[in-house]
DNA sequence: ATGAAAGCGCTAACAG
DNA sequence: CTGTTAGCGCTTTCAT
């Protein structure tokens, strides 16, 4: 019909000089139209979308793309992990950037693997997008700096201060550390004399900030602060904690840097014939679906994943719209302590340290 | 220095010509340079290449994409949620388009939007990607036809049966059903004379899909078919239907559409007094982390995310850059039963019904 | 093995 | 309010 599949084009969709002719205008007011731009009769604007509508145009983007310099996308950098956290921020994100007009882009990083967060952002920078988000980097030593130079475009930082350098970045979300000094203050108040921690692996900042707050919780109360147990986010690693955990009378109290360490930690302690919350309360992070419906019902912490993601992106098509203005300040988020079943008061001194020793399964 | 930031383009970004100028060559063979193309002198490359180098030189993907006709992206349109089992499939996702060499656009659906899926294709569409992949589809009921007609680029539908004809359309990973059929028969297997269901919700493909599989195992073996419990994949819902079952004292066995029922059907069945799997036995699906390490641990089904995004996405890509091929043949992932403490054989038959009617918690 | 010329389909100035 | 004229930076086709 009207071009017999141009090029490299696959078939020959219609383009908005189809349009034109079919609704008896030029090119540019399709274009006006098209991008709700002033000054068109109402008559000429609906005689050209009915035009359209009649060919089934749509724009084509890499052709705006080439013309004005911008994408109108944002790329994300996450974790290759379907870990609720960075789940449920990377769904956050993809609304944020949808509500703001943009389209989303992911790039994965692999633990471990070479390129990293300086890979994806290099990918991303290729890809061409407005506007970068790192979503819950890690901290891989060094390989940072690399990008730095050629980042040109603004970047959004969730729950990490910035792991590198670049000429516009901002960052939303590092509240994690109030969180989790409020979830150890939680344990302080039901007077247990100290707090365990069960860490998450240190490479990563959300896990860092957990860390940080409960040591300035305990800090803040005169505690003595015990050895930092280390884990992996895992259920497993925190099971592998429990282990350890169960044998020692002067645990009574443990903050677990995210609900499945704190599962696998309950159910060792479980198995070791200690009863949570009876002799060891214990709280989670992130509050995940099941934690309200495990054994005990788990005490954690909630994290505001869409109001970070809101707030941040909002900051960043701002700062990607608006290159000469000041950025625009972070609102803070709120702090949400879900108290269930699996925090008491600790057992009475007296009968601390009873059979802690042995480990009988119960299951 | 070059050029003083051209119209709409931000910086003034080095182009092939310039890299062309600083090399003594002609911009096609940069070019030729940068898309492996053949005919081009050792020695030119590497002159080419070092130009580029040094003028931190990076193709500009709208027009190379304006150019040609393609823009080397796949969209994938996901559910907006962090359940285990969409969030893999994503990060599947992602992982086999960006080994395939394309790179990954998103676009969330949101439960109860209006657009729905025809929507976010049509955003897709818009945005030009190569290829769509639909990743664990709902059945919203009949706005998927109006894309039909639009679509002309290939479609992987995943874990489901195609929701709409396109002129493309390709399909992996619906074997939800024959996994499920093998957990119920583990269950069988075990001498339970019938096994409970605990569906998801059903629009979702991948619900009906095990509650057919369930329906298959008791068919095969003659088995009476109870009424199905309907759930919505939260754990708050297994709970809420465990409460029902827990009274019925002919459930022996039950199999939940995901790990997340599951957990929360095991709770309420421990607070009703009833011990699992001594009394009632139940399997889960998904195998997410926690499932070793709940109480008990759960025998569950272990999807094979990666391997289904990876088969569906060579055999998208294959469609996209083949366009008169003829498909190419899906192979089927294998079933794998994780077997760990939540199932046995059912309680001896005497004592069946024995104090099943009262709830007295526990936990 | 390399180069020259001609667009891809749009947006951005500038005229009317 | 509307139209004209130039490119955006590549890939493609065809010459050498």
């Amino acid at each position: 019909m009207t071009r017999p599949a141009g090029r490299g084009g696959r078939s020959a969709a219609p383009r908005s000089v189809d349009v034109a002719r079919l609704a008896g205008v030029s090119q540019k007011t399709v274009s006006r139209v098209f991008n709700d731009e002033p000054y068109v009769s109402a008559e000429v604007r609906r005689r050209v979308l009915e035009a359209a509508g009649e060919l089934g145009y749509r724009r084509n983007n890499a052709a705006r793309a080439l013309a004005s310099g911008r994408t109108r996308s944002i790329g994300v950098v996450t974790l290759g992990t379907a870990l609720y956290g960075p789940a449920s921020l990377l769904m956050g994100i993809e609304r944020a950037v949808r509500d703001m007009g943009y389209t989303l882009r992911v790039v994965n990083t692999v633990e471990g693997e070479p390129a990293g967060i300086a890979g994806a952002v290099d990918s991303l920078l290729d890809q061409g997008v407005d506007g970068i988000v790192i979503s819950e980097p890690i901290d891989e030593g060094g390989d940072e700096g690399e990008v730095s130079a050629r980042v040109d475009v603004p970047v959004l930082v969730l729950s990490a201060p910035p792991p590198f350098t670049a000429p516009r970045v901002l960052t939303a979300g590092g509240c994690a550390d109030v969180m989790a000094r409020a979830a150890t203050e939680h344990l302080l108040d039901l007077e247990h004399l100290t707090v365990h921690h069960l860490a998450g692996p240190q490479p990563w900042y959300a896990a860092r900030d957990r860390l940080d707050g409960w040591r300035a919780a305990l800090a803040g109360r005169g505690r003595p602060e015990p050895p930092v147990v280390a884990g992996d986010w895992s259920a497993a690693s925190g099971y592998a904690a429990g282990r350890e955990l169960a044998s020692d009378p002067d645990v009574t109290a443990v903050f677990a840097a995210n609900d499945d360490m704190a599962i696998g930690l309950i159910r060792a302690l479980t198995e070791a014939g200690l009863r949570v919350p009876e002799d060891v309360s214990v709280v989670g992070f992130d509050d995940t679906p099941v934690a309200a419906y495990v054994t005990p019902p788990l005490t954690t912490v909630r994290q505001p994943f869409d109001a970070v993601a809101q707030d941040g992106l909002k900051r960043l098509v701002h700062a990607i719209e608006n290159p000469q203005a000041d950025p625009l300040v972070a609102s803070d988020p709120s702090v949400d302590l879900v108290v269930r079943a699996s925090t008491a008061p600790p057992p009475p001194r007296t009968t601390r340290g009873h059979g802690r020793r042995t480990a009988s399964p119960s299951a």
